[in-house]
DNA sequence: TTACAAAACTAACAATTGTTAGTTAGATAC
DNA sequence: GTATCTAACTAACAATTGTTAGTTTTGTAA
């Protein structure tokens, strides 16, 4: 077993709460009754609460983005390019659904610089995606309708996986993959 | 002109502030600020906040349960009917961004009883969608996939929309419709 | 002018918020 | 046994929260 530190065990368990809640509604005294001990007492292991969001927050960012790069240093095609983004989405979201979750609601609750650095990977990560279908379109393997419709369909689904995985069943992830792949390539008909 | 009544034009206040900061995040002052009046002064035509936040999210979920209802009494093709759900969610998103919004991200936050009457119309409103899902794969028009994740990529795409709908250059509704049905019903490449 | 209703105000409330200071119990190292 | 470290504790703080009570202003109808 990996002794997992009294830290990395509160942040897990602000997870939770914030993405059950959201951050602004979780106070560190639901934070602590969780742990079983006092409010005061998160205090010997973490700085304040901003601290945990931006922890939270900002790795699972940094996850996607590594995730990007190792996908787009590949030089595959464009729609190889998207069935690998895809893959490497279920493959995040499967191992951090409650820092995904926190991510996507509470980003905006990040302070200044942090904020900035979130939205430039952010930004930066649309980015990508939206050059590899423009390419795709361009040479013809992808087609023809408005990018920005294209990248948000399809980054709407990804954003979002982590909310359906964990209730419906836990779907076998090779099969998610597959059908993720099959549906957001090939479509519903 | 239609006289917005002062109860509505706070109503429209919080939804916006909502939706940027999230519902916890936002205080009767905030609100009041942006009405340019004192936070007291709300209360001679709200009850509280949480009245405030039950009515956005009641009314969006309503929207949606009656755009449903409209287009299941047409008795169309499984894939007919998908499409017709997809401009239905359109319209609504176009005409109702900022409650959107609020209904996906502060649900939780509706007390007991509201509560319990948005999940019981966001429930019927999934099986209604799986239900034609289902169909369109027996009778063989809807690809043979995890029914899950068709039903899932579909809504996912479907709820965000307000998203992204508003920074990106207003793309006009019936392009927007076009592609949007397109992308999803016949996908990417 | 008077009367009335709508909608703003000031002042305050009790509860809750994130956080700090100082202290204490228990384990490990020397 | 003494010192050190970790991680818990109690008690309290200043600020902020949603909300209430009571009062004043403003516009309209008689």
């Amino acid at each position: 077993m990996k002794p997992r530190s009294r830290k990395e065990e509160i942040i897990d368990q602000a997870a939770k709460l914030f993405q059950k809640r959201g951050y602004s509604a979780v106070t560190m005294r639901d934070i602590a009754e969780e742990m079983e001990i006092k409010a005061a007492s998160l205090y010997n292991h973490i700085s304040g609460k901003h601290e945990i969001l931006s922890l939270l927050v900002l790795s699972v960012a940094q996850q996607f983005t590594e995730g990007m790069d190792a996908v787009c240093a590949k030089t595959l095609s464009p729609t190889e390019t998207l069935k690998a983004i895809i893959e490497m989405h279920i493959d995040v979201a499967v191992s951090h659904a409650n820092g995904i979750a926190v991510m996507n609601n509470d980003w905006m609750h990040l302070e200044h610089d942090e904020l900035t650095r979130f939205v430039a990977m952010r930004d930066g990560y649309e980015e990508n995606v939206r050059a590899v279908i423009k390419e795709g379109i361009l040479e013809g393997t992808i087609r023809d309708l408005h990018p920005e419709v294209l990248l948000f369909s399809m980054l709407s689904t990804l954003r979002t996986i982590y909310l359906w995985y964990q209730k419906r069943g836990k779907i076998d992830v090779n099969i998610l993959k597959k059908d993720m792949v099959a549906v957001l390539l090939k479509g519903v008909v």
